[in-house]
DNA sequence: GGAGGTAATCATGTATCCAAAATTTTTGAA
DNA sequence: TTCAAAAATTTTGGATACATGATTACCTCC
């Protein structure tokens, strides 16, 4: 039946949807795997044309790929594809950052400041799932602070698209504590109020390609 | 009848899509005018079906909104949204640009100086056309010589968003004289190989906001 | 047993049909 | 004449039906 977060008015497009949405997210569908309207239309009990619709839409938001007459596939993530958008985050967020720092008070700081304790104290006792909330928050806030809601969304969608595709992201302590650590520094950055080093900050340190490469494909392309 | 540079075997989708997206672009559709289904599809002589899967990879694109049982409209681009696109524009380019300097060999220089040349020639000649041309074509030259395509495609995205929507976009020959200058200064520091300046230099300055606000508005919001 | 060609099957792309919600028009009474 | 209620119409959301290109299965011939 439908996932229970469900809406009950939703359309049944959008429930058709976020079912799918989720199960790339989960890796029960896997890349390259076919997706068949019909199966989905019986599996549902409804017609194929929610199913369709959906799909459309997946398909404008990179989880999915018409070919044409031939099929409809999950999309693969190849290296290239995971390390541009990786990267494209990281510009992005130095963006939000550069503006972020200039329009920051006294509260957002203190904020930030009271995350990164819990982040400590999560990462003392090994809870990464809170960890992971907490370092979500982080990001969101100083984000939303940039006051550029078409930057905060496009970055939401990147991320989206690379942590919600297929993917066992497995936690790696050794990589949290790193970025933890760079957590603390940018928000000695963010007191000095330095929109220029915050930029370059998280462009070049926090989201560096070649300093996180060896555990992004680790997450990504382990064995296991 | 369908436009001219469709593909003989472009699926309908496809064509009422780009037909729509043009519509827009021209002006024909207006923000805020509803778009009724059945309406296109007595147009074109074809079902409602691929006038709706049309309209749905548009929605996902921002260029229309679906009012759930209630009609499709063409989007709205407030102020507020044309200047976070034309700031995010900024960061995207700037990020673009610091990955771009790096990699920028002799050629590709000798590249960019030939089309500020010509640029120089066209603004000259009060050539708009030509220099818009060129222009765009200095921009994707080290876009594309940044290596990493998301961010590449994500900026045709913007552009395309701000630049296709229902505005006449006027000439402001200051504007292009303005922008000339800075295409100038930019080669300049390719030639150093400078990446941060680079980035610095595009999004603070090239895409800064409150330097072409003035102009922006004119563009967008003039009287006539 | 393998290659090549042909028929059967299947999935997509599109058309048509139906139901429910929203909008507009009409009607009727104050 | 005005305004509200009801009827008629329009429009979307979804279901069903059909056509066509792609894939698969099968069969023949070597």
């Amino acid at each position: 039946m439908y996932p229970k977060f469900l809406k009950e008015h939703a359309s049944l497009k959008d429930k058709v949807y976020l079912y799918l949405k989720d199960e790339i997210a989960r890796g029960n569908l896997k890349p390259g795997e076919r997706i068949k309207e019909k199966e989905i239309a019986h599996q549902f009990d409804i017609s194929r044309t929610p199913i369709r619709e959906a799909l459309l839409q997946l398909e404008a938001e990179g989880f999915v790929r018409f070919l044409p007459r031939r099929g409809i596939i999950v999309r693969e993530l190849t290296v290239k594809e995971i390390t541009d958008v990786w990267q494209t985050i990281g510009v992005l967020e130095g963006g939000a950052a550069a503006l972020a720092a200039t329009r920051m008070n006294k509260r957002d700081l203190s904020n930030l400041e009271r995350l990164t304790q819990r982040m400590e104290k999560a990462l003392d006792e090994d809870n990464y799932d809170e960890y992971n909330r907490l370092n979500l928050r982080f990001h969101e806030t100083f984000l939303k602070k940039s006051g550029n809601e078409q930057l905060y969304e496009i970055i939401i969608r990147l991320k989206k698209r690379i942590y919600e595709h297929p993917v066992k992201m497995v936690t790696i302590p050794e990589w949290e504590r790193k970025a933890f650590r760079e957590h603390l520094e940018l928000l000695k950055i963010f007191k000095q109020k330095d929109a220029q080093k915050a930029e370059t900050y998280l462009r070049e340190v926090h989201w560096n390609l070649e300093e996180n490469l060896p555990f992004i494909l680790k997450s990504y392309f382990q064995e296991e």
